[in-house]
DNA sequence: CCTTTTGGGTTAAACGTTTAATTAAACTAT
DNA sequence: ATAGTTTAATTAAACGTTTAACCCAAAAGG
């Protein structure tokens, strides 16, 4: 059966379809109580469902939100081992939806760049999270649509960012294992890249270090990615090589994870023989044996902040650009069991 | 700036529109090599993105693809506590973007329903996950769309089905426990609603009992939601009232992880005094500790089949429509340290 | 009673494409 | 040289909306 379209709606009600238009979009003022009605009457009638997409051709919009994540390294999936970016895209669905908008999901391909999805698909706004190349930034300027960055430290008048304050954290976690009475303390995280999330992670926890006028130990930082298996592989090494480090944070839940497990493969006990805390504080954390000790950011409030700030900014298009903010998502230590005191001893 | 369009390439090139719309679609035959290049030089130099909006009005596709997904029942959230989801979401965008499809993220709501979404947005297909009232299927076939149901019951020659053999995958759970030697084995699992996937479990479960000329005992099956707490509570309940259990099948890892911890809360050890396995192996199985034995589903190759069908589909639209094809994606036991032999001892 | 305003409606252009129909020129074959 | 065919281009309608511009009748103001 053929779809329905506006014009139907016209026939059937008896008026022009710039009548139907009105009422669809509630300019009421333009036509009459009885055919406003009468229109009501047709749409239901004929189950009539306007189509976004020529709507979106005339008013120049999409109703579209992008969301772009991080991508495996061979650039075939969305990195969706981290359970992270599953909780933030949740928050950020829940609330365009409510403003009748859709995300759409995309990596950015080599063949396919951002600026196409986005000019192609008329994208009304976009939310980007993680970390990527100069290039892509230049390519969202030139996009000229509301863009909010999360987890991301690029500063550019042009982006709006959420995210947290990564050095308070890693100072936080580096703060909680020397409070406890730890003294030699490592470091297991990804990749330490100027001006991402972990470097500031990784100055917080110089800066704990210094403050509480511990020596810092290059040796003691075990640097590669935030993954499971390197997680896995610096526990061991830890247990075997380094039984000075009572306590270790890593940057992220996953490789806590994966830390615990290799120490225990090496023999040693968490928290009895070493200590871990965490950083994200990913649902899993609570659920895992033992539960995690880590530093909790609020996963979800801050997709929703995002995802607040992009609608608010479509909203008032040509109004005042929210010009360069920053909102920072406040942290807490939430401690379980994987760390223990040393001073209680 | 302004949006560059087809007209702008069109002038810029010193030829019609339709010439360069045919260089876009590959009609070369309708077109002269020099222009060929001189249209090509001129998309270059103008950086030329065709619209999907304008494109999707004419020839009624959106290049948009609906994946809906279960929500949280106060209907706010997208379900994704379930890492399950994500990696199967991952692995649908992986293989519709070959081919150029984004996909849309949506829950259904009260308000809107998936008819609204598919036709306003008209979608070229939809994967649906999970399991829904009567309704939403009536809406579906309405759609007239092609539509790819993972992990549903509902047969009807509309719609194809990807899923697994979920009666098999509860033998097998519960096969493996008496192969080890387990006489009285628990169920701990979500709601068992009529053709539903936990009710084939379950019937899965009872015919690998009566195979062994067990006794099926209705007070060993704890049924709730799939959830980490039900399966906590569950847990501390099995070790402290049912001494005589020494294995337990969760029909979810989820439910499994919350199983362990309820059993050691309890004062028990895993698998010492009880044994437990669970199903799906989410990536967070291996990684869990103990590290959990439990029924693979390979879930990214259930949401790759499910796009591939998908798209097939899609394309030869008024073709041979996949009419009610069924297709199981292979399981397997996959043996951790959560499970004791009795037999050995 | 004439002019202006207002309420309620319609017409038609525009949004950016695709594609059927048409035209014009250049070849082919006789 | 003529008719027929092929090639390469253009024109214009169509897709489903929105919205500025226009129109007319009735009400209001003077």
């Amino acid at each position: 059966m053929r779809k329905i379209t506006i014009k139907d709606v016209a026939r059937n009600a008896g008026v022009s379809i710039a009548a139907v238009s009105y009422v669809l979009n509630g300019k009421e003022n333009k036509v009459s109580q009885d055919t406003i009605v009468r229109i009501h009457e047709s749409i239901k009638e004929l189950n009539y469902i306007p189509s976004i997409t020529a709507r979106g051709l005339v008013k120049n919009t999409s109703e579209l939100i992008g969301v772009i994540i991080p991508q495996t390294e061979d650039h075939k999936q969305l990195v969706f081992e981290n359970p992270f970016y599953s909780e933030m895209i949740s928050a950020i669905e829940a609330v365009v939806r409510e403003d009748g908008y859709h995300i759409i999901l995309a990596g950015v391909d080599k063949g396919k760049t951002y600026l196409d999805i986005s000019t192609s698909r008329n994208l009304d706004g976009a939310i980007i999270m993680g970390i990527y190349s100069e290039q892509l930034y230049e390519e969202c300027k030139q996009a000229n649509i509301p863009i909010v960055l999360i987890d991301s430290y690029v500063h550019d008048n042009e982006f709006t960012n959420v995210g947290i304050d990564d050095e308070l954290g890693g100072y936080m976690a580096t703060k909680h294992l020397i409070d406890n009475g730890h003294r030699n303390i490592g470091l297991v995280t990804g990749m330490i890249r100027k001006d991402g999330v972990v470097e500031k992670r990784f100055l917080g926890y110089k800066r704990a270090l210094q403050e509480a006028g511990l020596f810092y130990n290059p040796d003691y930082v075990f640097e590669n990615s935030v993954s499971y298996v390197h997680g896995r592989s610096s526990g061991a090494l830890i247990a075997e090589k380094y039984p000075e480090i009572t306590g270790v944070f890593a940057t992220a839940d996953m490789v806590a994870f994966g830390l615990i497990r290799g120490i225990k493969e090496a023999g040693k006990e968490v928290p009895e023989d070493i200590s871990v805390i965490g950083f994200d504080d990913i649902s899993m954390a609570h659920m895992f044996l033992p539960p995690l000790t880590t530093v909790k950011q609020q996963i979800f409030l801050k997709g929703e902040t995002a995802a607040k700030l992009l609608i608010d900014q479509i909203r008032k298009k040509r109004g005042a650009k929210a010009h360069g903010k920053r909102t920072h998502i406040p942290l807490e230590i939430v401690e379980r069991e994987t760390v223990r005191n040393l001073r209680g001893d």
